[in-house]
RNA sequence: GGGGGCGUAGCUCAGUUGGUUAGAGUGCCGGCCUGUCACGCCGGAGGUCGCGGGUUCGAGCCCCGUCGCUCCCGCCA
């Protein structure tokens, strides 16, 4: 026999009946009844209940194991009588019968338990991480991610791409988020970065005649974290194709991050045909670029109906300046006073001036509009109102006025809060779209200039012509998200591979050709030299598994995260380094002053 | 860098208007218990109320500062 086991914990079941066993696991829980006494062993696969009757030999050795010890044990798996059987235990139909037990490393007491896992505090759960991942949730989002990973490398070549890496050490890049440094021991005073992504290496990849690369591309940024964004490194699962418009690559990826998804939403309904939705249209309806698409809300601007009408703030915001508008929030059955008073005191918390509202009710049989705003615009008005969204009694509507600009993100919260409150957003489910044509540029308040809105490597839409000819503001660029359950989980475009239009491009921003060669100056190069067209994206697999486990925290997917200031806990990271390291490494402290 | 929330037993939390010896559940230790699977019953240990200062006859509670955790804004091409 096996020194540690013939089974594991999570194997025996009816048909091991009558057969001699050994097992090695943690012990889950003791359930000592004084005669009869219980151990629920628990290794990877699953959990095995153990029996010691008093006249077994292990009975001794039994009394003393504790919470989270490692043992050995043989015994004999017997049925268990049909009242003890548990059915919520996949090995539940039966038990093994110990006669030997052997202890293969003890625990000391518990700084987090396993058994149960009841909520304990974030920096107790990372420092002792190795005990917080035995804790089934956790265990199994882990065992998910990587199953989920694997499915995408599968997918990934079944559809003809090949997985190259690139290097980790790699130049800092000047555009983007705050690099990590690797200082050089033979270039005094120089420094690697860690690639904030391998967007420049896929680039030189396509023009290297590699068709059709991708990677599980472990990315680097020095920023500040968020639920859903850890602090220092991510995965993307990153691609690019050569000879493609933005319809191939749509084409190649939907049906893998589709079949990702329904491979691993435990039979929840997903998106079968991502609607493709342009930039302008989903900050309209939705007052989003990543528009949670299960809350049937939809957003349309209303301003005519309060125009030089007796509701005198909107009325005059919209003859003082030509660019206002109004957008009402349809909420279906939101048509309470007590409701529509929630909303409004939510967006006075959010520091607006307040939410004006409409809502709909029967007095004596006919449908009337209440609520301060339908009493100052009256009653044909606010029903042109009601006939513009379709809406009916119990139902209500929020309005927000100003410059869109400046409202929208404002509006989609309203949206979200609207959808989850009224339960309008159906949360069993995962909803995904395209959004396509982002614009180029965008308008730097702070700096008074135009300034690239995503990348400088994407390709504008209209090429060298457009932007020479047109207003910078109204050019978009072969540039798309993709979203789910309102969440961006991949990005790309098609590349702008032309040096001409580079050059260009930089110019608006007011950057030279040098800065050009400056800073992209390996890529720039490339593409003097036969540069294919090319596109790709890149996904966030951190996002994706955190979607398709349920979980709100990425630290929940997550083996071994760094705390919310980049620390981790567990391993001691970041930590002093010797006097002989910075040496070696040509540098010298100048810490701040406590 | 800025803002919000939290900080009382190992853990989750309660703690009245500022008033006697700061409690419960859980975990831990000991005892009892032959069918439990969140086993049960009895007992015990366990507290710098985050830390420092202030107000007060008296502070877990009020005030100021500070530290830690967390969420958000900035940031994240």
């Amino acid at each position: 026999m096996h020194r540690y086991r013939s089974h594991t914990c999570g194997q025996l079941g009816r048909a091991a009946v009558g057969s001699a066993v050994r097992l090695s696991g943690w012990v889950h829980r003791v359930r000592d009844h004084g005669g009869v006494l219980f151990i629920d062993l628990r290794d990877h696969y699953g959990i095995t209940q153990v029996v010691i009757d008093p006249d077994s030999p292990a009975f001794k050795a039994a009394e003393a194991v504790r919470a989270e010890w490692v043992i050995r044990l043989d015994g004999s798996v017997k049925a268990r009588t049909p009242e003890t059987v548990n059915a919520n235990l996949a090995t539940g139909e039966i038990e093994v019968y110990a006669r030997e037990i052997e202890v293969l490393s003890v625990a000391r007491d518990l700084p987090l338990p396993v058994f149960g896992e009841p909520d304990y505090p974030e920096d107790i759960r990372l420092k002792y991480r190795f005990l917080d991942l035995r804790r089934e949730t956790l265990h199994a989002n882990i065992v998910k991610r990587t199953r989920i990973v694997a499915d995408m490398r599968r997918r990934m070549g079944d559809a003809g791409f090949t997985e190259y890496t690139t290097p980790i050490l790699t130049a800092s890049s000047p555009e983007g988020a705050r690099d990590f440094l690797v200082p050089s021991r033979i270039h005094a005073g120089k420094f690697f970065a860690l690639p904030q992504a391998p967007q420049q290496y896929k680039q030189l990849l396509m023009v290297a005649g590699f068709d059709r690369y991708f990677q599980i591309a472990p990315c680097f940024r020095d920023e500040d974290p968020r639920a859903d964004r850890l602090p220092g490194e991510f995965y993307q699962l990153d691609l690019e194709m050569s000879f493609v418009t933005q319809e191939d690559v749509w084409a190649t990826m939907e049906p893998i991050l589709r079949g990702v998804f329904e491979s691993f939403a435990d039979g929840k309904p997903v998106t079968p045909s991502f609607p493709r939705i342009p930039y302008d249209v989903a900050i309209r309806k939705y007052g989003s670029d990543k528009p949670d698409l299960r809350n049937p809300i939809e957003m349309q601007a209303v301003t005519d109906h309060f125009r030089d009408s007796g509701f005198k703030v909107f009325a005059r915001m919209i003859a003082d300046n030509p660019k206002v508008e109004i957008w009402a929030i349809p909420a279906k059955t939101g048509g309470s006073r007590a409701f529509c008073d929630r909303m409004n005191g939510w967006a006075q918390s959010q520091g607006q001036p307040g939410l004006g509202y409409i809502f709909w009710r029967s007095e004596n049989g006919a449908l009337e509009g209440a609520g301060p705003l339908a009493k100052n615009i009256g009653p044909e008005r606010t029903e042109a109102i009601r006939t513009q969204l379709g809406l009916g009694e119990g139902d209500a509507c929020f309005f927000v006025a100003g410059e869109p600009a400046k409202f929208y993100k404002f509006a989609g919260e309203a949206r979200n809060r609207v959808g989850a409150d009224l339960n309008l957003t159906d949360t069993e489910r995962f909803e995904c779209c395209w959004i396509v044509d982002f614009p180029f540029f965008e308008w730097d308040e702070e700096e008074k200039k135009v300034e690239f809105a995503h990348n400088p490597f994407s390709m504008p839409q209209g090429g060298l012509e457009a932007l020479e000819t047109q207003d910078p503001l109204t050019i978009k660029a072969f540039q798309y998200d993709m979203v789910c359950n309102g969440f961006e989980i991949a990005s790309g475009s098609i590349r702008n591979q032309s040096p001409e239009l580079m050059v260009k491009a930089f110019e608006m921003v007011g950057l030279s050709k040098a800065d050009v060669e400056e800073r992209f100056g390996g890529m720039y190069r490339a593409f003097q030299y036969g540069a294919p067209p090319h596109g790709g994206m890149a996904a966030g697999i951190d996002r994706i598994v955190m979607l398709l486990c349920g979980v709100q925290n990425l630290r929940e997917i997550t083996l071994f995260p760094m705390n919310q200031r980049a620390e981790d806990l567990l391993m001691g990271a970041p930590s002093e380094a010797t006097p002989k390291q910075l040496r070696e490494l040509h540098l010298r402290l100048n810490l701040p002053s406590a």
